[in-house]
DNA sequence: CTGGTCCTTTGGATCGTTCATAGTCGAGCG
DNA sequence: CGCTCGACTATGAACGATCCAAAGGACCAG
């Protein structure tokens, strides 16, 4: 990187482009694009003569021309879901974060737009049909997924942080963490700890990642001989129903642990507790899901399954070029399994 | 938006260009191009036929062909500064959700790029010269702001949120919200519910933020002929430092309310207040700064100041227009009030 | 000395849009 | 009746990069 370039005292000049090189160089305008992109094709004592006029006049190829050639934009459309107050979920943006840096190491840059109304497609097709995005990465795909039927119609590449639930012999890449053996995880470690009575807090059924996080729960319990019946609760993501589902249980059931669907569910948890006198940890452990901010900063901290956001960026990102190079290659679908942060509350 | 179009059937056909909408409605790409951009130019009849011919076709205009005519990408680029676990700061995300919304409605779109070495220019060059982008928002001006300085040299435009605080004549347009009037509402607020003995807990002396944010406290003291001395600490921005800050204030000053520069140091306080048995709220009053997700969530809430990042991003959007218009206008400083989210811990 | 092969370099065409300019048509006026 | 004017429309060039086909040069064998 020239930091005394030409370019940079030239005020309100336009940028130098391909054919300035070639002139400064001595070249043709085509061997300094071929210096650019495939410098194995010139000779050594060429191309660094090219090289020398690129840095003294700080030349970089034009995006937007070069877009227009080669039919590829370099862009990758994320669509941001609104924000949702009150709840702990900040598994999105550290989900971006890392899917920003990732894509950078491979040459992308991140698009964001925004799902306003109530049709999720708005937004993607201006962006498809301008060429704006080379591909989408699609993170919403809770329920029926009707983007991904509607990309594939049109033939718009796209990777999906999120199993195809609907079809399993779906067409497209993914990337997903598994919630059950996560589930899995936070129940066998409370096991452990000597807890016998464990109870479940989770969403309504017809979400089908709460029914995959409530599986690995009832699977351990099952596989050890301990009954489930009576001690799963489900209700809608907030503090408030996490609050009294785990009050209801807790007079009910009598278990000594829960283990959540969310973040937002086992604060609900840890109130009750308060409330109730019981110290989370040490009277009744709780669990949560997601590791946010929340969990983390809490008093005490709360024990959560921490999905690996920065792996799942790595393989969309691969899962990405595949996708975009050529020939395309569809990647496998992927799962990956989530770790357990454990905290005071278990 | 037609849902029926021409475009949406055929596969792995490149999308019409202005050359066949012309062909379809008879007339030439020049006066498609106007239908587009300047409809008045048009005779109503002739304005019907070539929308017509748009919608059947399934048109948009090839963004890449646009962007190398116009000189212009309609992409900001906004920089994102890497997660900081452990703290409760959730103002960036929540200002970017807003950002992108905004930018939509003014036909920009955002593009994320990361700064990641030590190098926060870093990232800023190559998008720039690339023309990849219009302009920058400019957000992590805490520290000396080398960004600013150096993106005016280059004559990139650029909105920061955040005050210029190094000179006060910048030449640059800027929105920033008023942190001194936030820790103002939450000090009046709490002599309102009549403590006196009031603290602060803050960031350390170098942070022009954190500085800002003590003033409103202690200027609403002295306002009412109360004493400061002995009633503030400036530590790091963690749980653990508000926690032992807020310990060493109650044992040797004795508030019986504090006012934090961040969620994140307010939760330290809450902390502290379980340990001791104290009720936040009841025996002693805590108020946050951010409205973080962890004050809405945690129990019982915590009473925050919340910064207007709406607001902010409309301001800022609009100066980002103001200063890619024609003429280029740089808008004034513009400075917002936040507003005190009152829970339960005060 | 000539012809052929291989490697490097070159000029022209092209991507899809907008700018600048020239062209067409009908109406209004002397 | 012809000319000028205004309102639209059509044509070619340009934006800056890459793709394609082909020229130039070095080298070696015949």
């Amino acid at each position: 990187m020239s930091k005394a370039n030409g370019f940079s005292g030239q005020a309100s000049v336009s940028p130098p482009t391909l054919a300035d090189v070639a002139e400064r160089a001595g070249v043709s305008r085509q061997t300094v694009s071929n210096a650019v992109n495939n410098p194995d094709l010139l000779r050594g004592e060429t191309l660094v003569r090219v090289q020398e006029a690129i840095d003294e006049l700080g030349y970089l190829p034009n995006r937007a021309a070069r877009n227009l050639r080669t039919r590829a934009s370099h862009l990758v459309g994320l669509r941001l879901s609104p924000v949702q107050e009150g709840t702990a979920n900040a598994a999105m943006d550290r989900f971006v974060h890392s899917l920003v840096w990732t894509s950078r190491e491979a040459g992308y840059h991140v698009l964001l737009f925004s799902g306003e109304g109530p049709d999720p497609l708005e937004g993607y097709d201006d962006l498809l049909r301008s060429t704006a995005v080379d591909a989408f990465i699609v993170t919403d795909t809770y329920l029926g997924n009707p983007q991904a039927t509607w990309l594939r119609e049109r033939r718009a590449p796209f990777v999906a942080f999120g199993r195809p639930w609907g079809d399993p012999a779906a067409q497209h890449p993914w990337v997903d963490v598994d919630g059950a053996a996560g589930t899995e995880l936070a129940t066998r470690h409370l096991l452990e700890r000597g807890h016998e009575r464990i109870a479940w807090i989770g969403w309504r059924k017809d979400s089908r990642i709460g029914e995959d996080r409530r599986s690995g729960w009832s699977r351990v319990l099952k596989e050890r001989g301990l009954s489930t019946t009576g001690m799963a609760s489900r209700v809608e993501d907030t503090v408030w129903s996490g609050g009294e589902a785990s009050a209801v249980l807790l007079d009910e059931a009598r278990p000594t642990a829960f283990v959540c669907a969310s973040d937002t569910l086992a604060m609900g948890v840890l109130r009750t507790l308060g409330e109730r006198g019981l110290r989370p940890g040490r009277d009744v452990a709780v669990v949560g899901f997601d590791d946010s901010q929340v969990a983390q900063v809490v008093h005490p901290g709360l024990t959560s399954v921490r999905q690996p956001l920065e792996e799942v960026a790595i393989a969309v990102v691969k899962a990405l070029e595949d996708l975009l190079g050529a020939p395309p290659k569809v990647a496998e679908g992927l799962l990956l399994t989530p770790t357990l942060t454990v905290r005071a509350s278990s």
